[in-house]
DNA sequence: AAAATAATGTCAATTCATTGACATTCCCTT
DNA sequence: AAGGGAATGTCAATGAATTGACATTATTTT
């Protein structure tokens, strides 16, 4: 029964200790110390071991963390241990893009349907998978179970189609879309907006050239 | 000569400042509250000002902010009124599908080029812009004083790729691989996580779930 | 032209996040 | 089996970010 609220900034860097340690458990090395993570990520060995007791104690004192065993433990944190029926809304280039490149399966998203509302992509296959017309989502959605939606669509219809999603079930959003979406607090939303992104980089470059380096 | 460094958490939000303000910009409106900001935007006023005052006063006591001014301050402050050469390494389904879905040229990227090291891909077109051999990639970013790369590349060859750039020159990577780059602190990194991303989502979907509410 | 109003700019207070320090606990060796 | 060493778990201290409060200054109205 832990109950208490984990911020977002711990949670924003289990994926990241998530993906060390995977690669560490491929390496075949078995234990690690905060001391050695923290010098191969870059972090303080404190914030490490701050972060991982948010869920309980997952080390041993005098020995460190069994790297397989806390890989498999932040995996189901990050609910990586169940499967998650996903969607993608928006079959263009990024849509498209998404779903051959993501490789969804290998974490437990399965990949169930890609729809567009442009009649000339229908039965269009991508990874083996017809393009359905935007009429027969909310359907869909209901019938399958889905519990993501990649929202790959222009902004114009993001919120109208997010309503629809929401209201046929679906519980969280991978939001491409360049808007921040109004839906009910209980539906999760996760923003992927990549020109802000571009935009903080121009800032840190334009930033440095400017500084006393020059 | 302002000199105070500037809090990346700042930085973060601008973006989404300059997004809102265009859009007032385009239904005419010409003056904003922070107050108003503050409640089209959900964030708080005084936050508003805040941010806002890190670079100077922006607005007028009394009056508000004139929202085409802030837009095009907070423009520059990210540096979008300065041109910024730019390439992508991997054409594979990410990278054709920045090159055809982001509109790069609004904001000022102009996109030089697309570069793979799959020999059936040379020559293919994108956007009008032939895929070009890896090989060439140094040389092109040197001869044409490209500032940006945007990384679309699998990981194993990320840092190899990514240390070329930097000898000839690049200033900024927009990092799509699924690594941390190991590159000089005065090349700006920005780093796109998308696996990461789509974890966050699948820890808030399951935390809410678990949580108080089912 | 002067007073009233409105909203910024800024300072202080609070909240949140990170770091540092150390006692506790467990492993490993002798 | 017992003691030494090593690294966790945790608490306290520091530092950063956010919020709240208000004096200041510009605008607008009378």
């Amino acid at each position: 029964m832990e109950n208490k609220e984990i911020s977002q900034a711990v949670i924003s860097r289990l994926p990241r200790y998530f993906r060390y340690l995977g690669e560490l458990k491929d390496e075949g090395i078995e234990r690690i110390s905060s001391q050695e993570l923290s010098a191969i990520m870059d972090v303080t060995a404190s914030q490490i071991r701050q972060d991982f007791n948010n869920f309980g104690g997952f080390g041993q004192q005098g020995y460190g963390y069994k790297v397989e065993y806390l890989y498999e433990e932040i995996g189901k944190i990050l609910g990586l241990d169940r499967t998650h029926n996903l969607i993608i809304i928006g079959a263009g280039n990024l849509g498209q893009a998404l779903a051959n490149y993501m490789n969804f399966e290998r974490r437990g998203f399965l990949f169930k349907g890609i729809f567009d509302n442009n009649p000339s992509l229908y039965g269009k296959k991508i990874r083996d998978m017809e393009i359905r017309p935007m009429e027969e989502m909310e359907s869909f959605v209901r019938e399958n179970n889905i519990d993501i939606a990649v929202l790959t669509i222009p902004k114009t219809s993001a919120d109208a189609v997010a309503w629809k999603l929401v209201d046929n079930g679906i519980k969280g959003i991978w939001n491409f879309a360049h808007v921040d979406l109004d839906v009910p607090k209980s539906i999760q939303v996760e923003n992927v907006h990549l020109s802000d992104s571009l935009m903080k980089l121009t800032y840190n470059i334009n930033r440095f050239e400017q500084g006393c380096y020059s």
